[in-house]
DNA sequence: GGCTTGCTTGGAGTGCACTCCAACTCAGTA
DNA sequence: TACTGAGTTGGAGTGCACTCCAAGCAAGCC
């Protein structure tokens, strides 16, 4: 296999490189499933069955009928990927991606989907940070009544 | 239905209360399913299917034979309800609350549970952060292409 | 007394997001 | 040319965490 350039993928480009001139080096495909799986945490079931649902248009393939993908691709599913895992559902990152292939008109929609989950993002920090603050405390409380101890702890 | 003490929840003090005296008034039972679900945040279904697998003491009964939750209840439920929320398995809070019935010579095995949960809420929080990045940028990006408009991102 | 609302049960059902299966084909290396 | 490992498919299966159901009991209010 010939050696393929290390993938990188920058998530603020997504989406939206759906729009660019077809002549943008972005879309010319070249990596496998495997390294994409690897590279962007989901697996290469995943990433078909993404595909098959419509969260990514048909990807290419090469001349046996394997999936190559593009960068934009990849931009794509680290977009996606972000997504989530700050715990968007599914059936709305498919309402944006929809959007997104509906053209430009539909910018105002986007902002308002990203903006609610902004939203869900940032009541989840706050759920973490309480909880790490409970758990800070009782961790604290367990190491200083090491185990065995005879004595219990009131609080 | 007489008027009951609002609810309040301390998750720090939660699990351990099991241990504790007996004349604790902690330990009096006076809420109702319904209150509790209202405060917890977890539906009466939910209340009761934690009790069901384990992860609550059976709940003391009124005559009637309906559920009255104790304050001690609450705050295991209150911590919990936060253990939940941060993402903890189910299967890993039922071992967790295996150790506290287990008695103080679990000390040790709680804490690692608790650290080794504490691993994961960190990661989250990373990883919400940076999505956090993300979001802001791209709203930003919609909010100065306003909908419809004829000029395409390049982002 | 009648009404409404809330509670009880065990077991079955739901929704989400994958995840696997079987039976292939294909790519690269020795 | 044989072998190994990666890829292909649609449909079925899995795991988790609830969530609901039906039928009935109980409590508070007019």
């Amino acid at each position: 296999m010939a050696m393929l350039a290390p993938i990188s993928i920058d998530p603020r480009g997504c989406g939206e490189a759906y729009n660019r001139p077809s002549q943008d080096p972005d879309r010319t495909p070249r990596h496998a499933i495997g390294e994409v799986a690897a590279a962007s945490g989901l697996s290469a079931h995943t990433l078909r069955w993404y595909e098959r649902i419509g969260l990514l248009e048909p990807v290419d393939r090469s001349y046996s009928g394997q999936r190559r993908y593009s960068d934009a691709d990849l931009s794509r599913l680290a977009f996606l990927g972000r997504l989530r895992l700050t715990g968007m559902p599914v059936a709305d990152m498919l309402r944006y991606v929809e959007l997104v292939r509906a053209g430009d008109h539909t910018y105002d929609d986007r902002r308002e989907l990203l903006v609610e989950h902004r939203a869900e993002v940032r009541q989840r920090l706050a759920d973490l940070h309480a909880t790490l603050a409970v758990l800070d405390y009782k961790i604290d409380l367990y190491s200083r009544l090491p185990d065995a101890g005879e004595q219990k702890e009131s609080a």
